[in-house]
DNA sequence: TAGGCGATGACCT
DNA sequence: GGTCATCGCCTAC
């Protein structure tokens, strides 16, 4: 992948950051993504082309839906270029409005972890596999994007939590010092780091 | 068709 | 700090 590439997926994942997303009765600010390459990245899901990975390879502005170990919802924005299959995976994020009703999709979690940990996010938000390529440009939706924001002030970078192939690539972005960012940790089967 | 594994989270010490 | 539940996908037979 050329280095033109690899500044655009960059530049995708961090204009996401600050900018809200509304869904079924929530609205979030997201606070932390981590971008997935696509067809170029072994870290992401597009690396193989499947029929879950397939709706990467379609138009940009989706939503990409998946089940983590069985039990977590996880949820992306597929970003384009189209041809490329980059999507970002919503980390963390600060819950801004509906916050009884994220409270009560959450029962007994203090407010600042709502929305921390992809699959917590999901779950804040009420988003399924039922939502799978809903168009976030859609105002109308029950799952879609807030308008353009200026760039967050600070963003921190470093690598992508839990994945072991490409573990040092440094493709996670969170707003730095915000208190709903979730903890880093490696997995246990990437290899180790080369400093 | 079967077996292994994972872009996790919660609970334990 | 560490361990483990849990099940849909993917890959190899």
């Amino acid at each position: 992948m050329s280095t033109h590439d690899e500044t655009d997926v960059a530049t995708r994942a961090t204009a996401l950051l600050g900018r809200e997303l509304h869904a079924h009765g929530v609205t979030l600010r997201i606070t932390e993504v981590e971008a997935y390459g696509g067809i170029h990245d072994p870290a992401s899901h597009a690396y193989t082309r499947t029929a879950r990975s397939e709706i990467m390879y379609g138009p940009p502005w989706r939503l990409y839906c998946y089940r983590s170990y069985g039990i977590h919802w996880c949820a992306n924005v597929v970003t384009g270029p189209t041809e490329q299959a980059a999507a970002v995976l919503l980390r963390a994020g600060e819950v801004v409005d509906g916050l009884d009703l994220a409270r009560s999709r959450r029962p007994g979690v203090p407010d600042v972890r709502l929305a921390r940990g992809p699959g917590n996010l999901a779950q804040a938000l009420g988003i399924t596999g039922d939502d799978l390529g809903s168009e976030l440009l859609d105002e109308t939706g029950a799952v879609h994007l807030g308008p353009e924001r200026p760039p967050v002030g600070r963003v921190s970078a470093g690598p992508r939590v839990g994945v072991s192939r490409a573990a040092d690539v440094p493709w996670r972005f969170w707003v730095t010092g915000d208190p709903t960012v979730s903890a880093y940790r490696r997995s246990p089967k990437a290899p180790q780091a080369s400093e």
